[in-house]
DNA sequence: ATCGCACGGATTGTTGACAATGTGGTTGAC
DNA sequence: GTCAACCACATTGTCAACAATCCGTGCGAT
């Protein structure tokens, strides 16, 4: 990715509530003041007001006429319809990847999952949790398939919150290890049908415990 | 849908560009440039800077800094991939409908069925068409999947042009009628997995139509 | 003739001010 | 004490002017 070497203020405002966002920075809820972030980030506010409609758009973002726009709230049922529908395009991508992988994108894929079993086993949760991203996103790219990977983007950028929580769940990291395997080696052995079911299984696990974690925390 | 009451400036400039690109006023490749729009359509340019930030986010605009907007140019290639994510989302869309339809709700899907046939007696390729998409809208909703109905939405907004054409290759509405046919089925049986089945075989045929067109137009 | 380069028109990006709208608190009648 | 109408404030929506940038054009040098 190249450098963003002269970006349009309008650009920037978007990136950057974008990741306020994802880091947490801005809570699902909060009102999200045009002034108040055109100060924040030291932008103008027609830039704010685009990125506003921008993330709007991607669902990060709710806003009313004439009321402002907050931080959109994700709730367990929709947390799980995201999951499902990335399921379905990654499924579609890994299926794809199983056709075109060369050899050196499969061994990068061993060389994360390798990484991810070092981190287990050193119990840093959080690092595997990155990882874990770097897979998808790097089994994503090696497929090829650029309309999946901007929806599948989006979805993740709405799930990050419960996403995370899911790693929590006792014997989830090792089932997700096992799961991320079968993966990897029906991307090997250039099966798609069996890449597609393994990640269909693999994010049906994710869901389980995000599932899981509901009923805990009733 | 209610009525748009009181709609700000900046909502009706997004619905009219959209619906104009839709509509094929604003030709693929077609520089859209903002002054013109605004008189066009009679509002500020500020709302229509807004909207095609927004279109240009729902993958129906590209821009370029400085460069202005133009309408996306969506070649064969893309027109499949946009096919197959929707294919991925409506068969996860095609699971939950069979899961959760009413009778009433998959007697719908039969008369819109049902008029399907009669267009297709009648040799009315547009009108059968419109009752296509009327079908998969129908579906969709009754899946009760908010998250995959707005990924479907926008992925069939960015594919009209091309998904009307495929309606033109020989022998393919009565082939469709029969796919059709499969998934209603299914759904009214209450047969998710098949359910599922029969909308990825139904799209896969789509896809091969547009691919057939691809050859014959080479 | 070709290439580099500056200039001018067209268009987008940004700014600030103003109008329209929602919100919350206050007042007054009953 | 309760309720409704009103009013000031905060915030968003809209507008017009200005600055920044791109693109084509013509000029001059080689």
């Amino acid at each position: 990715m190249a450098v963003t070497e002269r970006a349009t203020e309008t650009q920037s405002a978007y990136l950057l509530v974008r990741r306020a966002i994802l880091a947490g920075e801005l809570l699902p809820g909060q009102r999200l003041v045009e002034k108040e972030l055109s100060e924040r980030f030291g932008v103008g506010r027609a830039a704010i007001r685009t990125a506003l409609a921008r993330l709007e758009q991607e669902g990060l973002v709710e806003s009313e006429p004439f009321r402002g726009a907050r931080v959109r709230t994700i709730g367990e049922a929709e947390a799980v319809e995201i999951l499902e529908a990335r399921a379905a395009l990654e499924a579609l991508a890994a299926h794809h990847a199983a056709q075109k992988a060369t050899p050196e994108q499969v061994e990068a894929l061993w060389a994360i999952h390798r990484q991810m079993e070092e981190r287990h086993r050193g119990g840093d949760l959080l690092g595997m949790s990155e990882l874990n991203s770097l897979l998808h996103r790097t089994l994503v790219e090696i497929s090829g398939h650029q309309t999946a990977a901007r929806l599948i983007e989006g979805l993740r950028a709405q799930g990050v919150r419960h996403q995370f929580h899911t790693i929590l769940v006792p014997g989830r990291p090792q089932q997700s290890l096992e799961e991320h395997r079968r993966i990897i080696a029906a991307v090997a052995a250039h099966q798609p049908e069996e890449a597609e079911a393994a990640m269909k299984a693999h994010l049906g696990g994710v869901i389980a415990a995000l599932k899981r974690i509901g009923r805990s925390t009733l």
